[in-house]
DNA sequence: TGTACATCAGTGAACGCGCGTTCACTGATGTAC
DNA sequence: TGTACATCAGTGAACGCGCGTTCACTGATGTAC
């Protein structure tokens, strides 16, 4: 029996995934397109075809790669995070990816493709399991965990588009992460005016 | 002298930019092609060169326009925002229309074009000031407006997103709509939970 | 008012491009006897 | 161990597509005298 993939080429699934990879490190801002995959894996434009069902299914194989790029690097970051201020740096990691990896980030999050992709499924819930997880350590007492954690995402990957699409400055790294860093505490900190203003809420 | 633009196809500037609106609306994952807007207009693939520098110059204008509906939308949902909830509202009114008008909201977002368009760098800056305004006024003892706006703003996108891309459940305008409510609510009803957590930051 | 001219919005053919996907194929590898 | 066969990864030509952009042009409109 063969070992899995280890054929003419070595294993063209796993190369055409790092083809990927390095084409999007490469160009930004380059859409991801099978023959170009094909052609850095050095390999004939049609060869994919015996690995990848289309286009769509390799585009979802690297997003999910990302996926789990990403929750490796957040983890990296401060591995048991617990405190609000871990929370803060876990979310300048994550928009630091996003600004390190931009045209891997848009394959992630931006690309149209199989939404009910399993490996995709997969990776995204890891991520927003991890997310909960945080938050749950970080404020032990909160009431509805599942909807602040929604939040906390929802913040910092809005902060990381808004910086990819350059809405917001993001010249330099520093400047970045304060940004980040202050808009999660900010909200943190808001609570005095809060409650003055909406008591019954 | 002629009537602005009102030579043999009448205003093909204007054309060119509801055709672009059309198709954006009938497709909601279409990309904007120079060619396709052409069509849409009855006119020859080459005429809007008469009016745009190249494609770069159409998407700004058309993502211009978008920020500029936007902008309206947020108002009509609450014209005068003062309290929380206004500002719950006009957040789910964010999100809506970007489910709404998904291809356009790409555009205005995702879309890689000319970032130094007047016409685009004065529209989202309209929309920051809009933002930092109901900030203001919702918490008028908030330090450090810029920074709660930017979170609020953040938040608010990246909800959008985390919506148009099929992370969040966007199958009824209720579920949108609480879930929006609820996330934007409960990061101001966190306090007594953070402040126990972080007393020094 | 009428004519000659300049302007310039829109045309249509053509360019070269990269794309996703199909198809019949080839040739290396593994398998049965 | 050696041979005949089946499998299947990778090939290469071809398909039809839509794209952005160029160019020389045409013809309607506006202007000067």
């Amino acid at each position: 029996m063969p070992q899995a993939g280890a054929y003419h080429h070595g294993d063209l699934r796993a190369a055409c995934l790092r083809a990927a990879r390095e084409l999007l490190e490469e160009d930004g801002s380059a859409g991801l397109s099978l023959r170009a995959v094909a052609r850095r894996a050095g390999v004939s434009a049609t060869a994919p075809y015996r690995h990848y069902a289309d286009r769509g299914a390799l585009v979802s194989s690297v997003a999910a790669e990302g996926y789990r790029e990403l929750a490796e690097h957040l983890t990296t970051a401060r591995p048991a995070p617990s405190t609000p201020d871990d929370l803060a740096a876990v979310a300048t990691a994550y928009v630091r990816f996003a600004l390190d990896h931009p045209a891997m980030f848009r394959v992630m999050f931006a690309e149209p493709c199989d939404p009910t992709s399993e490996e995709r499924v997969a990776a995204t819930s890891a991520i927003s399991a991890y997310v909960r997880g945080i938050v749950r350590d970080a404020f032990p007492g909160t009431e509805d965990t599942d909807a602040l954690s929604t939040s906390v995402w929802a913040l910092v990957h809005g902060l990381a588009f808004l910086h990819l699409d350059g809405k917001l400055d993001s010249s330099t790294p520093e400047a970045v992460a304060d940004r980040v860093r202050s808009s999660v505490l900010a909200l943190f900190t808001l609570s005095p005016a809060i409650r003055k203003a909406a008591p019954s809420d």
